[in-house]
DNA sequence: AATAAATGTCAACAAGGCTGACATAAATTT
DNA sequence: AAATTTATGTCAGCCTTGTTGACATTTATT
């Protein structure tokens, strides 16, 4: 059994998402907000159902946080263009702001972590994460232009 | 801004997690037991202080869990000999079953992704991992022996 | 005109984090 | 020997973020 991965995968989780909670935590923010924050500066104009995919919560739970990163104006929804049942996500300027913020920590764990690798380090790590996603997901990080450099 | 690693590491660490979930929640656990029973499998005759500096959560809300384990019998709590305060855990056979079960998706899963990778690819994903972690927790992972292939 | 889809909302519940306060036994220090 | 510190446990209550189920609204599709 690869236990060293498994454990390692663990500690690498534990401190990246770590890096954001003290910053999160003065906002009134969680890490759920952070996720919604990442996806919708990544991509914006979003609709929520990619959202829920991507998040693989309900809508209910997805709802909630959204709410409060409307209300309290970091993120803005458009009624689409095409569809118009469709809630097209955008961060605000403020949003992208706090974005910036919260990966700004967690920027240089892993340009740090990248640095000390060989030469093809991080496209070796990319095709890792890629292998260890569900295969049917494939697609969506393709569209998510997450797999550029492979 | 590395945001394909972040992107990347979310998705694989949400498949990642999620195998176990089906499993455990047929037994009554969460997520949370599932990473205890990994730390006591790996290194059996742990102290409880241990476990809450690696989890990082209070010892209450380790208890809680830990009680359940030890109550349905996959965990077991023997007196430590050279300092009779600590409570050292070992998984039970039963405990140890679990634990086999819960990790073979992931391990082939695991397993599938390193196979896919150049020949010097498990040790740039480990060592990738290890540069992600907190500097002053680089030495657990060394008591811990997550780092013999480094 | 009927149905389906995208989204929102209300309500209730559970897991698993958290804090604070206090208790006990064993080790260490004074 | 006494005082203090350490390792652990426990009670009580709170918060975030997940869950399910039911129902409403607007817009697209059939």
């Amino acid at each position: 059994m690869p236990l060293d991965v498994m454990g390692l995968f663990f500690f690498a989780y534990r401190d990246f998402v770590g890096d954001a909670d003290a910053l999160l935590e003065r906002q009134g923010f969680g890490r759920a907000h952070h996720r919604v924050l990442y996806f919708v500066n990544l991509r914006p104009g979003m609709p929520v159902a990619d959202l829920l995919d991507i998040l693989k919560i309900t809508k209910q739970s997805l709802a909630r946080v959204l709410r409060q990163l409307v209300d309290h104006g970091y993120v803005e929804q458009k009624t689409g263009e095409t569809d118009r049942r469709q809630r097209l996500l955008y961060a605000t300027e403020k949003g992208r702001g706090l974005f910036e913020t919260l990966s700004a920590t967690q920027t240089s764990r892993i340009e740090a972590a990248i640095a000390a690798l060989p030469p093809e380090g991080k496209r070796t790590v990319l095709r890792f994460f890629v292998g260890m996603v569900e295969p049917e997901d494939r697609g969506l990080l393709d569209r998510l232009k997450l797999t550029e450099e492979l």
